[in-house]
DNA sequence: TCTGGATGTCATAGC
DNA sequence: GCGCTATGACATCCA
């Protein structure tokens, strides 16, 4: 066992090599690609908690991300219930409409306006959705607050009146999503508090809100200013009579061309209850309405028609929102999942030049440390024969070669140019 | 005339 | 069994 010749000359050269050595930036930035390490190891797996959030809240499909906190500030008042069964809350009767569901046809100017303030009728809240409520609780005011059937989501209620100016021009315009509500349809013999009595018109658009417009590039107004209405022939129509064409550049002949398909059936029929009611009524008092009027089978079959066309109209623009929400989720994952792969790229990078540079480092020092340790002779040690161990408080062994493999297993082996 | 997006409708499954 | 919702598939309209 030999020990570093501390009083020598050249241990005074050492010393300073070594503190060079030992005091090299390199070993605190090795500290700081560490800390820096472990931040990005932290920071992933803070976005693994938050992915895993996300997953868990929306049944595996919805990434919490800002663009998808930002959609959800759009969204979150919600109008359709969510993919899991929960039941989004509800407004009274009074501030939500239930129409909607029919081809809404509203002007032009009622539709901006419209869609820009009053309808949110695709709005839907995901679990995931209130999840993130729950973290931004930035819309949570705009929740509804109690459960709600979906038959009473979709828009809300609209009265003319609030755009008397509006009004005003809808005979020059051609109607567009612009849906009446309380079609009439004079039947005789009916008292008038029955059929066709609300006095108030209102009007429901069938917007689309879609909270992803941004993401889209398209202008909110292009894709709902398609004429919708179902132009029909003079009626006795089939069960499935093709739409006509809705040119809106032709002038508008009469209010009856802009009936809904459904709504034109009805009133072919004599059918006593508005479609709207029809299709929103709840089940009680939709039976109950019915009761009161003697209806023939195919009136009967009309109504029910009617009803499950409506309430699938709407199940369907809320499906197709729901996808484009979905898509538009699993993009910011696969965006966050880039991201991530590029930071792990980048770290591992970083270690691997770290390492090669320690590994050079001790390299060094120990090439130094040995050149300079002599024998009770005065004598260089041969590197063939022996070998340095460092130990863990930094102090270096020297150690017969033969017995060092043998005696210490992890016993480091001399660096290849120590035969120097 | 072709094309893609939007929308309505039907059929079906599941609750 | 009924009513409702969700969704794929198809048809139609429209820019």
């Amino acid at each position: 066992m030999v020990y570093y010749q501390n009083g020598t000359s050249e241990m005074n050269q050492t010393d300073g090599f070594l503190s060079s050595i030992l005091n090299d930036e390199d070993l605190q930035l090795m500290d700081m690609a560490m800390n820096e390490g472990m931040y990005t190891m932290r920071m992933l797996d803070s976005n693994n908690a938050i992915s895993n959030l996300s997953i868990s809240g929306a049944a595996g499909a919805t990434a919490v991300s800002r663009n998808d906190m930002e959609r959800m500030d759009t969204s979150s008042d919600s109008a359709v219930s969510s993919m899991g069964s929960e039941r989004v809350p509800s407004l009274s009767d009074g501030e939500w409409c239930d129409g909607g569901s029919d081809s809404g046809h509203t002007t032009g100017e009622h539709y901006v306006t419209d869609y820009q303030s009053k309808i949110r009728p695709y709005d839907y809240s995901y679990s995931s959705r209130q999840l993130n409520n729950g973290i931004g609780n930035s819309d949570s005011a705009r929740m509804p607050p109690v459960a709600q059937k979906k038959h009473q989501m979709y828009g809300k209620r609209y009265f003319q009146d609030q755009s008397a100016s509006n009004a005003a021009h809808l005979p020059q315009t051609p109607l567009k999503y612009e849906y009446r509500d309380s079609t009439s349809y004079p039947i005789p013999n009916q008292p008038e508090s029955v059929v066709g009595s609300r006095v108030p018109e209102m009007k429901y658009s069938c917007s689309v809100e879609f909270g992803l417009q941004n993401h889209l590039s398209r202008n909110s107004i292009d894709h709902i200013q398609h004429n919708h209405t179902y132009h029909l022939p003079a009626e006795s129509s089939g069960a499935m009579q093709r739409p006509v064409s809705r040119d809106k550049s032709k002038p508008r002949k009469s209010e009856e061309e802009h009936l809904t398909r459904d709504e034109k059936r009805a009133r072919a029929l004599n059918v006593p209850i508005s479609v709207d009611d029809i299709i929103n009524l709840p089940m009680d008092e939709f039976n109950e309405r019915l009761s009161k009027y003697d209806l023939s089978e195919a009136q009967l079959s009309l109504i029910r028609d009617i009803r499950r066309r409506g309430k699938n109209k709407v199940a369907a623009q809320n499906c197709r929102k729901r996808k484009l929400d979905q898509i538009l989720s699993l993009a910011d994952e696969v965006k966050e999942m880039r991201d991530r792969k590029q930071r792990l790229i980048n770290d591992h990078e970083f270690s691997v030049n770290e390492c090669k540079r320690m590994k050079d480092k001790y390299q060094q020092l120990y090439r130094h440390v040995f050149q300079n340790l002599r024998d009770p002779d005065g004598n260089q040690y041969s590197p063939y024969q022996y070998s340095l161990q460092t130990s863990a408080d930094g102090s270096f062994l020297m150690v017969p070669r033969s017995n060092s493999t043998l005696s210490n297993p992890e016993a480091k082996e001399p660096p290849q140019n120590h035969k120097e």
